[in-house]
DNA sequence: CGACCGTTTGGTAGCGCTGTCAATAGTTCT
DNA sequence: AGAACTATTGACAGCGCTACCAAACGGTCG
């Protein structure tokens, strides 16, 4: 005796079919590649469908073509202003596209990258989006084995995986130090906090240019494990005056830590810039809109996340990018907090782009 | 003859079995009810699926069960922090158990998530999550019609399609307000901006207080439906300074207006709290570290993401909470830029609680 | 006019797993 | 000891869709 496991009233791709006058896998193929059905059962169809409410089950598709429409996202922070703008990015490409997004949050621990990457290619997911270059070994390796496009987003390297987007932390950084030197700085300070492998690039350049001047020196560096805060770039900030009290300028690795030197300026009367210049990374909104307005460093993270997503889909339809790596490129956006009152400053806006 | 779809290497349920020496339903069973296995068998099938490396193939679990694991969010913004930590909350919740999230971003337009919710009933998710109480009549019937556990986020109301959690935004504004006339202020701003349902509720709350107080003036209350920045905090209450010059105090909807603020009372020489006291709603994590520190509504965002992704699992899981309506409160964070010099503050935290 | 070829359509047989129900083994009770 | 249960296990038949192959169709060309 036949089970009743299907509800009578579901609408399935047979009923569409039935409808329609057609048989089932033209019906299906309507939903697959209308292009190679005739106009006349196209629209048939399309009527047909359109009149019973027919939605597809992903599952049976899934389970019968032997793969998803389904981009895994990793990244390590969910909370982080950086990721969630790119996130929008990824988002907005992705909606109206037939793919979706499967999201998960690695923390910032290559181990856990590596889990849920396993847990991702389990299910053979059509595209692939991963932070950074910085995966384990085993991650990678299987990143390799994998047939799916992958972008590698944040950062630019030359072994990709496969696809990567992003721009030179270092080169980056190398900019916006590059600039306060040319204000005449000569005691930069680096405030860093997390230290994950994109700080520790920006860390990199600052040292490099910090070196090449003559200027190297380990009191002016101040660094934690911590994740960031407006709070604790106060408290950072405390650290470096305390041990190179003579500092004329602080590069912040981020912006959240750049408001809090800021503050803590405000807090000791410390004037901004006479005293001391400051900048950021990032340039968040409030950047321009601080008093002093805040120099910063532009990346295009929505871009990167939105052209992320259209090359991992491009890519899936066949069409493979002419570049493998897309350099996004930076911009150091100088405002009041780096501008030496009496020097001629460049109050534009210095451009660094990707194609150098 | 036998076509060849199956990749020889691949391993499916039934090699698990065989390997272990059952049946492929009772490994089947291994994964879904382990503790309907004898001792025996359990182990067995366990380390056969280990040596095989064994992964479930999801997609034919959802056709063959009709149900999938997934839990649907639906959030209005990838970008606002207040999201972002309530993500963090489901992300961390979820976390472990055998559930997958699917995010989708309504972009603050309830027909777009009505559209979305169509999409996600269709998959027949697990569980639900969704934002507000201000869901278009169809998108009501159709979670009513369900009967997967669904949670309405943010807020608290009479009348839950399922479950709640959240918090009274007219109560939580309305003790901001309280706090800034005990603060002697007579004429008090609010600032808004976008005005989605929260926003309005928070505005309600304010306007009744004022009433309440004698004290309402439609010259004191400057809103937009552009989205938040610090920079348009500035410009809000430019707006309202043109419009109310004798304005003491600013009820900002949310930290961003109020950061802008702070900076552009400092543009214009306008001292925080002497001459004019500012409150914010949602206590980001700047608010206390801010010159000087600004007073704030906490709310609990990722608690209440945590929280309500638990009580869609345990409700999966059978587990019905007791209450169906969960408050979770707001504290209003008093700091430095509403305690007027000279009176007597209560510099303590003022609580309000669920219970109230 | 029939061979030939590209386009459009349909039949068949699963994809890998689980719901349902029946059968078997193991206990307890009278 | 046999009945009456309960705890385990297994057989079977799909879930809804698509890959693969074959057939039908329509037109061209020598």
């Amino acid at each position: 005796m036949a089970r009743k496991r299907t509800k009578p009233g579901k609408i399935r791709l047979t009923e569409v079919a039935k409808l329609a006058g057609v048989s089932p896998i033209t019906a299906s193929r309507f939903f697959r590649t209308p292009e190679a059905l005739s106009i006349n059962k196209r629209v048939r169809v399309e009527s047909a469908a359109k009149e019973l409410g027919y939605v597809p089950n992903l599952a049976a598709r899934a389970l019968a073509s032997q793969r998803t429409e389904v981009i895994g996202v990793l990244i390590p922070s969910l909370t982080n202003n950086v990721f969630s703008d790119v996130l929008r990015g990824i988002y907005d490409a992705v909606d109206g596209s037939r793919y979706t997004i499967q999201l998960a949050n690695t923390r910032y621990s290559i181990l856990q990258e590596e889990k849920l990457l396993r847990v991702f290619l389990a299910q053979k997911p059509a595209g692939l989006i991963v932070t950074g270059i910085d995966q384990t070994p085993e991650s990678r390796s299987l990143m390799e084995a994998t047939d799916c496009p992958i972008v590698q987003l944040m950062e630019i390297g030359n072994n990709p995986v496969d696809m990567m987007i992003g721009f030179s932390h270092a080169d980056a950084c190398h900019a916006a130090i590059s600039h306060l030197l040319d204000q005449g700085c000569r005691r930069i300070g680096f405030l860093g906090a997390r230290m994950d492998p994109r700080v520790q690039r920006r860390f990199l350049g600052y040292q490099q240019t910090m070196k090449e001047a003559g200027l190297a020196d380990p009191r002016l560096v101040v660094t934690t494990p911590l994740p960031t805060s407006v709070t604790l770039g106060g408290t950072l900030f405390a650290d470096l005056l305390a041990k190179a009290p003579d500092t004329d300028a602080v590069f912040c690795a981020n912006d959240d830590l750049a408001l809090g030197v800021l503050f803590e300026c405000r807090r000791r009367q410390i004037s901004v810039p006479e005293q001391m210049l400051i900048s950021g990374f990032n340039d968040l909104e409030f950047m321009a809109s601080a008093v002093p307005t805040l120099t910063s460093v532009r990346t295009n993270r929505y871009e990167m996340g939105r052209t992320a997503a259209t090359m991992v889909i491009d890519a899936m339809d066949g069409r493979r990018p002419e570049q493998r790596v897309v350099d996004l490129g930076y911009t150091v956006m100088v405002r009041q907090s780096t501008l030496r009152p009496g020097r001629s400053g460049r109050v534009a806006v210095e451009r660094q782009s990707a194609a150098e």
